[in-house]
DNA sequence: TCTGGGGTCCTAGGACCC
DNA sequence: TCTGGGGTCCTAGGACCC
């Protein structure tokens, strides 16, 4: 027996759950997002069924680009708490297998096992899924997380993929770097610009070459990834957030100083209350101002010391925001926290 | 396509101190 | 008078992911 990382991904999850509850939808274009009004501006998709995608609606489309290109869609709002609890179902039903399970946003996790057949547990896994929340995924099977991650997304919708270091070069060595986990178009096209297009280049890659120009860390980690490395360790432990925040996108543009002040002050005690009731002390206070069209810029302050009090986290805001030049339309303001980290557990001391 | 909301981590430069 | 190197903290921005 030997130990793999499996990749749970919940095939177009948003949807799915949204069609249980709308059964008398399937088959129709269904575009997920905001309060479900296709006429509000600045809202974007969540997620699109398959038949809204073939029409050229996907996450991220504008509900209004949404309508215009699909008017027969049926658009719902979205509505987080009723996916998170069908996450925790799906979740519950992982943790029944003989697995480490680290879960990974709503719709996905990573599993440790130990198994000679990692197909044969995968299946099993997609069937328990099924049978008990009648939603679909696909497995992705690897030596770490990021074969596994990869994996599963070769496996959509609802097969089993195995992708691990022996048939690594095979299967990527053609592809373009941003099919890697971690790159994306900016890093990609600065890759191009070094002559490195698909994994088999950046693999090949001089490391010290690259750390010069994506920095120590980051140079080196990305041919890391283009040979197939990566976190094999599932962690169960429960992840301590570092931050928080809550911002809005205004329909239409605040010019009133006073207005943007007074919005500012409530995302900062939204934030406060936030982190008051996840027992989390605030360092630091973060503020956000996208200006028009869409120019966005941050302010911080450190706070002298950890705090849950409303009014220091307003007053540190405030201050945040009085550093900025508001002399634009500003069409979104956020206010974020940085938690304080509780202290570090001392392992063996050298 | 006129571009949401909520996260994570890294980098670079400056201040400050020894 | 001019010149160091290292460490740490803080700030702002960038990139990526779901």
């Amino acid at each position: 027996m030997r130990t793999w990382v499996l990749h749970v991904d919940l095939d177009q999850f948003i949807a799915a759950v949204e069609l249980l509850r709308h059964p008398e939808l399937r088959g129709r274009p269904v575009v997920v997002g905001g309060d479900g009004d296709p006429t509000r501006p600045r809202t974007v998709a969540a997620t699109a069924t398959y038949e809204a995608r073939a029409r050229g609606v996907h996450s991220g489309t504008p509900l209004r680009t949404a309508l215009r290109r699909c008017p027969d869609a049926v658009f719902l709002p979205s509505d987080p708490p009723a996916y998170e609890a069908a996450s925790a179902r799906v979740m519950a039903v992982l943790r029944d297998f003989p697995a480490d399970v680290e879960v990974w946003g709503w719709d996905e996790a990573f599993l440790g096992v130990r198994t000679d057949d990692p197909e044969a547990l995968a299946r099993d896994i997609q069937r328990a899924v099924r049978e008990r929340t009648e939603l679909s995924c696909s497995v992705g099977i690897g030596d770490n997380k990021h074969q596994a991650k990869l994996a599963s997304g070769f496996a959509k919708p609802a097969g089993v993929h195995r992708l691990t270091g022996d048939t690594w070069a095979e299967q990527m060595n053609h592809r373009p770097t941003d099919a890697l986990w971690g790159i994306g178009a900016k890093t990609a096209g600065k890759l191009a610009e070094l002559g490195l297009r698909t994994v088999a280049e950046l693999a090949a890659a001089d490391p010290a070459g690259l750390a010069g120009r994506f920095g120590p860390t980051n140079g080196p980690w990305l041919r890391y990834l283009a040979l197939g490395k990566g976190e094999a360790e599932v962690v169960t432990t429960p992840w301590i957030p570092r931050g928080h925040s809550r911002e809005t996108t205004y329909r239409e543009d605040l010019t009133d100083p006073a207005e943007i002040a007074a919005q500012i002050s409530g995302l900062a005690r939204q934030v406060t209350a936030d982190a008051a009731g996840a027992g989390r002390a605030i360092i630091r206070v973060t503020v956000k101002v996208r200006f028009a069209p869409f120019l966005t810029r941050t302010r911080q302050t450190t706070l002298p010391s950890p705090t849950t009090d409303p009014r220091t986290v307003t007053g540190a805001a405030l201050d945040a925001l009085a550093r900025f030049d508001l002399n634009r339309p500003v069409r979104l303001l956020g206010v974020g926290a940085a938690y304080q980290m509780p202290a570090r557990t001392r392992t063996a001391s050298p």
